[in-house]
DNA sequence: CCAAACTGCTTGAGGTTTGCAACTATCGAG
DNA sequence: CTCGATAGTTGCAAACCTCAAGCAGTTTGG
């Protein structure tokens, strides 16, 4: 009757996620007055290493069409800057402003903190966990 | 210079989250033709308990108001029912249809795929991952 | 008993995200 | 230089989100 440990597992993972990680996400974001996929871009937008539109849409999953209104609400709110590139003046570069590096990392500080069962874990099951996951992620 | 393991682990989940759950789930939903909520809310309808549209609300983290919506959009398919309390007229039951329970199956089943990530870990990591969840999940 | 307060659900307005299709500007190849 | 590809934008329709207001039904207190 016992499942394959891999569902069982990955079962865990989306009830923690859709219990713990969705409302937290509307919540940090609305702390900061933002959205939850403009918190999504502004974080995906490391400083110093602008991103074309493009690039963009490919890290946040999601079509050109759409980053367009994405970045316009973050650019009227002095978050971030397009730039156009002197290479191909087809491509708009996106840079992150002082002010969005600011917000930027409050808002990294704010997500990285672990929901309640998380942080309630013994610290060998943390240990352990952030292997697992390691090795998850490197393949 | 090292991080508490439990906010490197959290990270290491954010990520995961991001780049395989997130897509994933707007595919699953499309597979089916269904928005997302409204897969959410197909899920968390149990066949044979019947919820009223405050409890669905709660359960999918959302306004009473949304949860308005998206029920009309699953009635009108035939998925789910309206039934109202003999008890008290205000309340409105939602409770399943056959058609939607075999829909609702077949949700549960793609969900609980786990992203190659998961999928590919060594079993022995599998079983740890499965075990320490269960135990993040109990407290 | 009955008016007032409360509760469960719906409706409406305003804003964000989503995908798709059409459009403009620019680039690159032949 | 012309043609086809590419980057980004715009417009559209649908879904979802919150908040405020409304309506029906229930409960409570004088």
């Amino acid at each position: 009757m016992s499942t394959a440990p891999d569902r069982e597992a990955w079962g865990l993972m989306l009830e923690l996620l859709f219990s713990h990680h969705r409302p937290r996400v509307w919540g940090i974001a609305a702390e900061f007055d933002l959205a939850p996929m403009q918190m999504f871009a502004l974080k995906a937008l490391e400083p110093g290493r602008e991103l074309p539109m493009s690039a963009l849409a490919g890290s946040l999953h999601c079509d050109a069409s759409n980053v367009t209104g994405i970045v316009d609400r973050l650019e009227s709110r002095g978050l971030i800057e397009r730039r156009s590139s002197p290479e191909d003046r087809r491509v708009k570069m996106i840079a992150v402003t002082e002010e969005g590096q600011r917000l930027r990392e409050q808002i990294a500080a704010r997500m990285s903190e672990p929901p309640p069962p998380i942080a309630k874990l013994a610290l060998q099951d943390q240990r352990e966990l952030r292997d697992i996951m390691a090795r998850a992620l490197r393949s």
